[in-house]
DNA sequence: TTTATTAATGCGACATTATTGCAATAATAA
DNA sequence: TTATTATTGCAATAATGTCGCATTAATAAA
């Protein structure tokens, strides 16, 4: 199907690549300044995955997270990462680190989705380091 | 608090036990004879897991599936392992395939959530390998 | 065995997340 | 400018999981 330009897919694609990070639909719905339906911006994204623009993350709380696809090479897809999920600010990000793994006899993969969670760098010098304070 | 048995605990114990699979709500609760109250059930695996007993796995649907730990020496955790799901017979199961990663400076992990999808060795036989039938 | 304590259960209500049908709107082609 | 149809908003719906509360029953105490 053909896609259009309209304003609430460039909003929605211009917020996930300037966060830089994995967003709920609640957060998009949120940080973006005109209001959209939340219907139109679960159609909107999961448009975007279809076409390769985005992926979809399932974290361990059971919501949906969206981050934009960092080409690897040409057409390539992206190759499958860890995600980190900060329980203490809320916030998934797209780790470097890749997935590797290795299936029994007859195993065929289409989808690997990896969520590792606790506390981001940020958040677990300002609970943990000092006693005090 | 202490812990009592019941009947309850007992046929969901066994089933996850015998099954060997990672099982959802709905499968616990078609699959015993008894009928089980969905709250119970929800109440009776997270008390299990709290006791380490089981673990819960998030797969890509946002459901959460159970399975048994099988614990590896004394009282040590399980090991984070990955988790297949086949989206044909639509079955969860623990791989021995342990997950390994490392982390960004000052990162704390507490949890880890790892499920591959696809098709298992199963069906992946039954649907590609012979064009005809 | 009988009684007391309180963990466990069933039920209904509730919160959240995500999807879908349908009519109205608007982006793009003709 | 007009026609086509992708997109959107809205309301309804499905599904998952949790919680409060009264009742039941497992276990300890008498
Ligand atoms: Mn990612
Ligand atoms: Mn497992
Ligand atoms: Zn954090
Ligand atoms: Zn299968």
């Amino acid at each position: 199907m053909k896609r259009r330009n309209t304003p609430t897919k460039e909003a929605v694609l211009k917020l996930l690549a300037q966060s830089g990070k994995a967003l709920s639909h609640e957060a998009i719905e949120k940080a973006i300044d005109i209001p959209i339906n939340r219907a139109t911006i679960y159609r909107v994204l999961n448009q975007f995955c279809h076409d390769g623009t985005v992926h979809k993350i399932v974290a361990e709380d059971g919501k949906q997270y969206f981050a934009v696809c960092m080409k690897c090479e040409g057409d390539a897809p992206q190759e499958p990462h860890f995600h980190f999920r900060c329980t203490s600010c809320d916030s998934i990000e797209c780790l470097k680190e890749p997935v590797h793994f290795s299936l029994p006899e007859g195993y065929e993969v289409a989808s690997v989705n990896c969520v590792l969670s606790g506390l981001c760098s940020k958040c677990s010098s300002h609970n943990s380091t000092c006693e005090n304070e």
